[in-house]
DNA sequence: TTGTATGCGTTATCAC
DNA sequence: GTGATAACGCATACAA
């Protein structure tokens, strides 16, 4: 910037007005300056400097829970990522994506969540943040503007989600409306810990992936309100969001014979149920009712029962909300929003047998 | 970072030291320094103050043609970010995914595509870059480390691509070799100004997107080695790259009754082919043949025949030569990846009826 | 091993 | 409308 003030023969703070667009440099001068960077090859104001005296960096960050590709490859997040780049799109900062372990890195004080408190970006969408995790501390402690999906409430942060308890309720209500009482539970993980198989009321408790506690509460709940005690319930984690993980916890569901119904806490775990189903041979509706959450895109396809929800949409609230605060300059009053939902019946439910 | 040492009685430096594993600090004071670090809530180095005085920011661009839900909606896009995202999540470096307009924005001489120039990133990948894209100088310039995919070959920038001649060479061969004459040709686009209909050859001529036109070229000569002149093909062009565009331009050459098969630029072209050949009551492949471009996960599922390419394995790719180049601290000499291509013949093509 | 001084490229506050 | 000057948070060369 300095070679440029020099080439235009003015003063470097006038080359930074003339791209700030201030008043304080006649628009002809600007002309000439910006006229003089261009012939110098002069791409701008560098981002870095301006940052650490501006304070902002023109990026917002989106922090992915586990690895970077879960993004890309759950139907879930993946629409969360097209509402987040609908809007995002709109203004002029770009979208930077990091991923979020759930487990702290033994020995790695300055790990990858702190990035983005550390100044990578100037705000932030989280979304299935996890119970306890440090990153919180650092957002209330730092003020960073963040918008958090799915997840615990945060105090003063903003918040997009749905009532994933009644939606839940609804989701058992309608398999047991059906006349179902042997119902298989597929979760996709309570605990960061990657352990799979039966679930342990101990473990139930111990749960820190608040949207599938809740989801598997509502669920334990109201099979108890209809005469279905725990035991009963053969529940099944996953272990975690994959398609291939999904059909492993699927099977001994689905050798089970007695159960009529599964109910399932994600699409991508009641697909996998099908996809499973199919490779076992097990007849579904007719032999099994499979309901699952979200409706994602693929479940339409394939006529699975689901419970709709908006993931567009809640990506485009985030993304709308953090771009208005950064707009601001100053932080909102922290904002929520309960998106509705609502129960979708296909094909892939129906009354039991018998 | 100056609270911190006065905390732990110790220099700014001391703490910096401690923070990047110096062996100027001994292990019992950078224990102590992180420690009372950790009890002030310091989240570590902040990233604009480090990249400012390092050079690194800790992130590595992709620019995303025009806009970027384009790479959540195109499945290419899409496996190529998979592909990006496989490589880029061993690493400690963030994603940042920002629009590169392929029209520049009048008056805007600090738009976006400096965003990457000016340091918001540490190094670059560019995919379907047009001929003549003022980024391209910045780059050179600026000597950021770049690699390109499915672009024009730009002199010390690595590369990865595929040889789009001889690819589309194989698919014209295919039709050709089935025995079709009359023939509809469906690209996405040859210049980024939003026009679409039939092609002169004039456009074709004045095309700025290399890959497409690279195809065309591929097209029309291979026909003419066949005694088909360019006037006998029908050329239509969409306008873009998505579903609906695919859809109008289809209609037309669908309506064309003399036209035995379509020769697509792209899967979603040829999808979109198959889909308005459905609504439209044209029978494929009795009446159509159809070939497609990429071999994206839905050409598979809808029986298309199409050229396949390994789009995961270039975002591989492209990310950990990126990755490499910025480890290594200095530029590597420029590399070249050419992926192989196969046609795969599903059953979207046949002989023409009579 | 530790502390001191300097500069990275900007923007904002002044006094002119 | 302009030109000095300080400050942003940090990493390194150098002196202690």
């Amino acid at each position: 910037m300095k070679d440029v003030a020099k080439a235009a023969g003015v003063s470097q703070p006038a080359v930074s007005y003339a791209y700030s667009g201030s008043s304080k440099v006649s628009a002809s001068q600007r002309e000439h300056i910006l006229a003089v960077a261009a012939s110098l090859g002069y791409p701008g104001p560098n981002v870095r400097g301006r940052s650490l005296r501006s304070g902002r960096v023109g990026a917002i960050g989106l922090a992915v829970m586990d690895q970077l590709s879960y993004a890309f490859d759950d139907p879930w997040a993946l629409s969360l990522l097209k509402g987040i780049a609908q809007v995002n799109e709109l203004s002029n900062v770009a979208l930077t994506l990091f991923p979020l372990r759930s487990k702290k890195l033994e020995g790695e004080g300055a790990g990858d969540e702190n990035l983005a408190v550390r100044g990578l970006v100037d705000g932030l969408i989280i979304s299935t943040l996890p119970d306890d995790h440090p990153i919180v501390q650092y957002i209330a402690r730092r003020a960073i503007p963040a918008v958090v999906i799915d997840s615990p409430r945060l105090e003063g942060v903003h918040y997009v989600g749905i009532d994933d308890r009644q939606a839940s309720i609804d989701q058992m209500e309608h398999i047991i409306g059906l006349g179902h009482r042997r119902i298989g539970v597929l979760v996709e993980r309570l605990l960061p810990d990657g352990k799979k198989g039966p679930v342990s009321k101990a473990r139930f408790k111990a749960s820190t992936e608040m949207i599938v506690r809740e989801r598997l509460a509502a669920y334990v709940d109201t099979a108890q309100r209809h005469g279905i005690g725990y035991d009963e319930l053969v529940i099944v984690e996953a272990g975690g969001f994959t398609n291939t993980l999904g059909r492993e916890a699927a099977a001994p569901l689905l050798r089970n014979a007695g159960i009529t119904a599964i109910v399932a806490s994600s699409d991508v775990m009641a697909l996998a149920t099908l996809t499973q189903a199919a490779a076992q041979g097990v007849q579904v509706p007719e032999q099994l009712s499979v309901i699952g959450f979200d409706d994602i895109p693929e479940a339409g396809l394939r006529d699975l029962t689901t419970i709709r929800q908006s993931l567009i949409g809640k990506g485009e609230w985030a993304a709308r909300i953090l771009l208005e605060e950064l707009e601001a300059g100053e932080p909102l009053t922290p904002r929520v929003k309960i998106f509705d939902t609502s129960l979708v019946a296909r094909g892939s439910t129906a009354r039991p047998a018998s």
